[in-house]
DNA sequence: GTATTTTACGCACGATCGTTCGTATAGTGT
DNA sequence: ACACTATACGAACGATCGTGCGTAAAATAC
C-alpha cells in the first residue's frame, strides 16, 4: 500500500498524491485508504517514511559491507547513482522531487523531508570524517557532504528530465576528481570511473 | 499579471498555481485570467517565459559587463547566488522547483523548462569555452557547467529549506576551488572568495 | 460461541478545480 | 456617430479534491 503511494508520489509530487489516485491504483475504496491514514498529511508523512525505508534499504544497507572511510564512501556514492538510475521510485529520486515541491512550504511534512536529507547528508559527512581520521582523506566532511549530494542531486533531476544517462558520468567524474583532489588512492576510486553504461529502462 | 503568476508559482509549484488563486491574488475575475490564458497550461508556458525575463534581466545581464572568460564565469556564479539568495522569486529559484516537479511528467511545460534549463547550462558551458580558448582555463565546458548548475541549485533548495544563508558558502567554497583547479588566476576570483554574510530577509 | 474492536465500505458533504457559456463594457476603425 | 472587436465579467458546468458519518464484515479477545 505503502509502496504505491510513494511510487506515485515520486512521478506525480508529495501533493499531486490524490487519497483517490491512491486507491484506484491500490484497487481499494477511496474511503478505505482515507480511513487507513486518517488525513492526507498523515499519508504524506507515512510515504516519506516509507520512501525513507526503501533508500536505507536500496543505499545504505548494500554499502555497509565498505570498512569506514573513502571505500564506504565510494560505495554509497556507487550505489546512489545505482538506486537513481534503476529508478528505483519510478519519477526518480522521491526525496529529490519533494524536497524541491515542499522547502517553501513549511509544515510537517517539510520537517520530516528535512530530518530525512539530514541524516542521509550527515551520514555521508560521518563517513568522510571517519576517512579524515584514518588518514585517508583531507577537508570539511560537511563540505563534501554538500557538494557530493549537490552532484548526485543534479543527475538525478537531469536524467529524469532529458531521458538520458549522461548526467550520471558528468557525476561520477566530479566525484572522482573531487575525491582525488582531497587525497583518496586512486585504487578506490575504481569502482567510481568504471562508466557503466547499462541502458535505461 | 504574470509577475504575480511566476510569484505564485515558485512557492506553489508551477502546478499548483490555480487559476483561480492567481486571480485572487490580482484581484481580477476567475474568468478574467481564464479568457486571457485560454488554458491552464498555456498559463504555465507564459510563467516560464515570464520566469525566463526575470532571470536573464538579473543574472545574465548584470554579468555581460565581464569580458567573455572567466570573468564573466565568476560574476555569473555571483549574480546567481544573489539572485537566489535575495529570493527574486519569493520561493527561491522558479527553475529549481519547477525542474523538479516536471521532470517526470511529459509534455510541453517540461520540454519549455529543459529549453530553458539547457539554455543557461549552455551559456556558462560557452563562457568557459572562451576561458579555455583564451587559455584562462583549462577541462570541458559541459563537465564544469554540469558542475556549477549542481552546486548553485542545491546552495537554493538547502537554503530555502533550512532558511540558512550557510550553503551558499559551501557553494562558493566548492566554486572558487573547482575554478583554482581548472587554473583560474586567484586574482579574478577574489569576488566568489568574498563571504557575502547579508542576513537573509 | 459470544462480545468487542478493528477495518473497509458506500455515500454524501462542502470546497475547489479547469473550462465554457452569454453578456455588458471598453476600446478601435472608419 | 456607428459598427465592430476585444476584454472582463458573473454564473454555472462536471469533475475531483479531502473529510466525516453510519454500517457491514472481519478479525480479535474472552
Amino acid at each position: 500500500m505503502l509502496d504505491r503511494a510513494v511510487d506515485l508520489a515520486s512521478v506525480e509530487g508529495l501533493d499531486g498524491l490524490s487519497i483517490g489516485r491512491l486507491a484506484e491504483a491500490a484497487e481499494v475504496s477511496k474511503s478505505g485508504v482515507a480511513t487507513l491514514f486518517g488525513s492526507k498529511e498523515r499519508l504524506q508523512l507515512a510515504a516519506v517514511d516509507a520512501a525513507a525505508e526503501r533508500f536505507t534499504r536500496v543505499v545504505i544497507e548494500p554499502a555497509r559491507v565498505e570498512p569506514r572511510g573513502v571505500r564506504r564512501i565510494v560505495a554509497l556514492v556507487d550505489r546512489w547513482i545505482a538506486y537513481s538510475r534503476d529508478r528505483v521510485f519510478p519519477g526518480g529520486c522521491f526525496f529529490a522531487a519533494a524536497a524541491a515541491e515542499f522547502d517553501a512550504k513549511p509544515g510537517p511534512v517539510r520537517d520530516a523531508l528535512s530530518r530525512a536529507l539530514d541524516s542521509w547528508s550527515g551520514y555521508l559527512a560521518a563517513s568522510y570524517g571517519y576517512a579524515v581520521a584514518q588518514g585517508e582523506l583531507e577537508g570539511d566532511p560537511a563540505q563534501f557532504a554538500f557538494e557530493a549530494t549537490a552532484l548526485l542531486d543534479a543527475a538525478n533531476t537531469r536524467s529524469v528530465m532529458s531521458g538520458s544517462s549522461e548526467p550520471y558520468v558528468y557525476a561520477r567524474r566530479a566525484l572522482v576528481a573531487r575525491l582525488a583532489a582531497a587525497g583518496a588512492e586512486p585504487a578506490v576510486l575504481e569502482r567510481l570511473a568504471e562508466v557503466d553504461d547499462r541502458v535505461l529502462a
